[in-house]
DNA sequence: CTAAAATAGTTGTATAATGAAAGTATGATA
DNA sequence: TATCATACTTTCATTATACAACTATTTTAG
């Protein structure tokens, strides 16, 4: 197989891992953290849905979820709805200032992003913007 | 460059470390946790050298390298030599026992990451091989 | 139709990784 | 020599997380 590359990517995860940690979580960019802009994330593309579902595609634990929502709703940046077939469930959506907020948050991220790689070649973007997109799907359980 | 690619990048590394953080821990392999993996690693390819180096290197905090070199050294991982000519510094260098317990980790990370990958080309393990690296070092501080 | 089981979510507790700050010992410099 | 800088360690607080216990509903079995 390309056992070469297997090890090559497998060295560099452990970096790459170390690299983004830091880019992502050194800096505190704005009123978001990491765990927050994803979750975020997730309830944009989503269609409305509870904290257990959200903790699936993150792989997480529904507690956790349970408190980063709570944490997100009180600062006004998601809304929870009862759901009213279920009286257990919520559904979770962004208020418009959620939306605002993330949107910043992403303009922040993307700008020291393309710091970083200023001296790639469109080519180079392109296909690593690919490559890890279909990496992520690779390493996902579903 | 082209903003889309930045703009997937940035939004693919987000869910990249939450797969990623989730997928190593879940599952412990051997004796070695990520941060301890990487540490050997960096040892192992620099010329000995003290934490500071190191803590720069991996972008953390000096403490936290000292506690994670400290670690090591008490599993018999590493041995912690004192400069002969600097009274308050130390050279890290991988023990025996810690190249073998490095190499196994290496040996079975491998393996999963093959499996992960087991639907993907060789070009695309190749061209990601390559794009991680290089990524690596644009994103890399020094 | 009710009692038991399952489910969605919250809250309490424990753990681990980390950074900041303080502490220690050594070396460099004015 | 006295002060400042450096390499490292240790103490402390914070944060992200999982797990377990709990509440309140809904579903299911008898």
């Amino acid at each position: 197989m390309h056992q070469q590359s297997i090890e090559t990517i497998e060295e560099e995860l452990a970096i790459f891992i170390r690299r983004v940690t830091s880019f992502s979580s050194h800096r505190k960019l704005g009123n978001l953290d990491r765990a927050a802009y994803l979750l975020m994330h997730r309830i944009s593309k989503e269609v409305p849905t509870g904290v257990k579902i959200l903790a699936e595609q993150l792989q997480l634990d529904i507690s956790t979820v349970s408190r980063q929502a709570a944490a997100l709703e009180q600062k006004g940046y998601v809304s929870k709805l009862p759901d009213p077939q279920d009286g257990r469930s919520y559904s979770l959506q962004l208020t418009e200032l959620g939306l605002t907020e993330m949107a910043e948050y992403k303009r922040v991220r993307s700008n020291k992003l393309k710091e970083l790689l200023q001296d790639w070649s469109d080519e180079d973007a392109e296909n690593f913007a690919q490559l890890l997109h279909k990496f992520n799907r690779s390493i996902c359980p579903k």
